[in-house]
Parts: structure tokens; C-alpha cells; sequence
DNA sequence: ACAACAATGTACGAAATGGTACGTTCAGTC
DNA sequence: GACTGAACGTACCATTTCGTACATTGTTGT
């Protein structure tokens, strides 16, 4: 993120150049990501994008025409981000309990570490996920994700360790559900229970205990537990 | 909330009566809790409530000062509402297992009947609970619900149909975080999967499994399944 | 009946905010 | 070195939006 970055494939030095539109770019989409990301589309300001990009407002508009359109590329490159990290997990090569409950725990602690992609995400359901409705980016990006659990479930089942009848999408709902409310909803429930959830302690415990949670899902009913 | 209504305790049927303060708040807090749920504190428009409202612009700020002291008094409004909802539950005269699913089951529907509460919280999450910590009022109305939790769980654990070592703020974590995410990603979800969870038929399995999930993390480990 | 206070309507002010018009500089091309 | 289009800066406009000043009507106690 240093002023000669440079961006997609084709690596251009750019040294001691003035213009340098892919930093500009990615330099307002970063502070765009953190300014909807805390303040939600309506709430944020883009005079204060401006103010704390090294660009200056007109750029904004020159390279994303609409405060709504910057939102959208926003939204757009954090699920693109996170997708990216997501296909590094190399499960195909593990055995069914393993995969899963590493799946899991890389699910709660992916979360966690990227809190900014989870209000977006909040953010944009708040709007009805309009948005990400017009983004066919976004809907191509996530069938991986399925095709993944998928695999290792069906593996389980052959190899008799997990039980049969369940739904892949419907366990990836579960996963995402403990691991997104988590990140989302922090703040209510920390106050009001008066529970420091967020501290590394409790937040080892609640992994342990989501992932636990996911795999006696998951496991046969007649299985001892030893959860990894 | 006809108009000729009446608050708290003393009720004065207020007969051919034109100025009507109580159901003229009630009006306006009816008003904001949608128009804030629906565009959050910042997208939320003052003069769009007010044209709503019976009432004129004038009176939200005579009776509720702020745009943001508004915000605060909606969102009590709210928790009272469901706090209320939710102590008419009669668990002690259940048996543990039946108590613990039906509460399960009880939280599920709850959250998905009442939209308008999952996005007041979900945009106080936003806003890191900031408002949510101003007001005591809520703090207090929230330990009943792990007070009862805690009455079925110690209870199964006594009986030996519940395993031991569980915290009861955690299981009520586990069993907000499936209800929660039901309704406040229903719309990112369904949209990135192409799947229409929303649908009655749909909503019956999610909870259904949602409650066999719960069930099958409090159980002790031997326990052959038969989940109500 | 009348004072005193609560409740309400109308119109307006001031600041914030999304967006643009217009001009200037940079970098590659012939 | 002139030309062209992309990249960028500055100043500004129009509208929205929160909030209020001021006037008016209703209600209650004595």
C-alpha cells in the first residue's frame, strides 16, 4: 500500500512517475472500505474519504461516478479478498473430522481477523442486499465455498465418520451463522451480559466451542468425542 | 394504538378529547422504530417520520429533543417489547429436555417474527452499542433470560440429561447466534447461494435443525436421539 | 372566568453534503 | 516539439436535512 504499488497482473514499476492511477484507485477504495465499513452507506461522508485519501474528491468521482457505485466496487473487492484467502485452505488432501473442524476453526478465526468484511456485509443486508444483487462478481465468487464442504462431507459420509442426510448448504449456514455472530453482534451482547467475549481467553473457548458444536452436529449419534 | 389510546398504568379513556400526548409519542415511536429499521440512524430521515407521523416534525423534537435521543428511546422500546414477549414463557413446569427445546424453538420464531428488532440491533452493532450503553433501562431487562437458562440447564444437569461443564451464557450465545443469523443474513445468503431460506418450508427445516443442533451440543455423549 | 402551562402548526435558518464546471498538468505518440 | 487524451486540482452549486423561533390553540386548577 505504499505510493508505487501497483495493481492486477501486469507489474508496471512506475518509478519516479507523477501519475499513478492504480494507487489512486486502490488508495480510495481502502479508505472508502473503512469509512462505509464504520459508518454504513448513508453514514459515511465522501468529503471524508477525500480528506483522508491521498487523492482529492473529484477522483473519486472521476474512477467511481456515484457514492452508491463506490459502495458496490467496495463491497465488491472485500468479498474478492476474502475469497482469496478462503481457497488457500488445501482440505482435499485431509481426512473427513480433520478437513471439517478445520474448516470451522478457519471459518471463526477468518471472521474474527476481518471485522471490517463482516459490517460490510451487515451493512449491505441492512440494505436488503440490494446491492450485492447487482453484482454478478460477487454471486460467481462463492459457489467454491459449497463446492468445498461438499466434497468433505460426502468423503465423511463414505468413510462412515459422519452421518448422512444432511444438507451442505444448510452446514455452511451453520458455520457461518456462530462465526459471522460472533464479529456482528459483539457489542450488544458484550454490554448487556456484561461479557468480555472478545478477549483471547473467551475467544479461544468460543472457538473450541463452535467447533465442538459443529461436529457433534455432524458426527453419528453413536460416536465418543474427541474433537481435534 | 387506535387513537384514542392510553400509557402506563393510569388509564384515562381521553373522550372527544383533541390533544392526546401519550398516543401521540406512541404514534411517532411507531413511526421511527420502522423508518430506523429500516434505513438505520444515519439514513433515517426526520421529515420522512414526521410526514408519517399523525403528528408534525415539531412534536418528534418536543418530545424526544434529539434525532439521536429518538434512536435510543426506539430502540429500548423495542427490547421492552420482546422482553416482555419473552417472560410470558413458562419453562419451570417442563421437563429440562422439553423446556430447553422449546425455548430453542421459541427464540427461533421470535427472531424471525420480528425483523424490525434484528436490524435495531444489528444497526446499534454498527454503531459499537454506543447507544445501547446509555441506557440502563435495557441493561436491566436482559438478566431474566439467563436466569431462566440457567434454571433449565442446571436442572437437566441434576436429572442427568444434560452433560455438565456448560456456561449457560454461552449456550444462550449459541442458541441467539443461529436465530440472529437467520433473519439478519437472509438477504446476502439467500442471494450468494440461490437458495430461498425465507420460505415456509424452509424455515420449518431451519429450525428444526437449529433446535436438533442445540439439542445434540447439550445431550450427554450416549444419549441416543429423539429431539422433540 | 382567567391565569398558567402543555400541546401543536408554520415557516424558516444554517450547516452539511452529493455532485459538477472548468481549468491545468502529465505522458505517450508522430 | 506539438498534439491528444488521461489524470488531477479548485472552486462552486443545489439540495437536503437537522433543528428552532414564533405564534396559536387546548386544558386544567382556582
Amino acid at each position: 500500500m505504499t505510493a508505487t504499488s501497483n495493481a492486477s497482473s501486469s507489474s508496471s514499476p512506475r518509478r519516479g512517475r507523477k501519475n499513478d492511477p492504480e494507487s489512486v484507485q486502490a488508495d480510495i477504495l481502502a479508505v472508502a472500505t473503512r469509512e462505509f465499513s464504520e459508518k454504513g452507506l448513508s453514514g459515511a461522508r465522501i468529503d471524508e474519504i477525500a480528506e483522508k485519501t491521498r487523492a482529492s474528491k473529484r477522483m473519486i468521482y472521476y474512477y467511481f461516478k456515484d457514492k452508491e457505485t463506490l459502495y458496490l466496487h467496495t463491497l465488491e473487492a472485500a468479498y474478492q479478498k476474502v475469497r482469496l484467502q478462503e481457497t488457500e485452505l488445501q482440505l482435499n488432501h485431509l481426512a473427513p473430522v480433520e478437513a471439517l473442524s478445520r474448516l470451522v476453526r478457519f471459518t471463526f478465526c477468518h471472521h474474527a481477523n476481518n471485522p471490517d468484511f463482516i459490517r460490510l456485509v451487515m451493512i449491505e443486508n441492512i440494505h436488503h442486499g440490494r446491492y450485492l444483487a447487482q453484482s454478478k462478481l460477487i454471486q460467481s465468487l462463492n459457489a467454491g465455498v459449497i463446492d468445498a464442504l461438499t466434497n468433505v462431507y460426502s468423503r465423511g459420509v463414505e468413510a462412515g465418520c459422519f452421518r448422512e442426510g444432511l444438507d451442505p448448504r444448510e452446514l455452511h449456514w451453520l458455520i457461518s451463522a456462530l462465526s459471522f455472530f460472533n464479529v456482528s453482534n459483539q457489542h450488544t451482547f458484550s454490554r448487556i451480559f456484561d461479557w468480555q467475549q472478545m478477549t483471547p481467553e473467551n475467544q479461544r473457548k468460543l472457538e473450541d466451542h463452535v467447533t465442538d458444536m459443529v461436529m457433534r452436529y455432524v458426527l453419528p449419534d453413536d460416536t465418543t468425542m474427541a474433537i481435534p
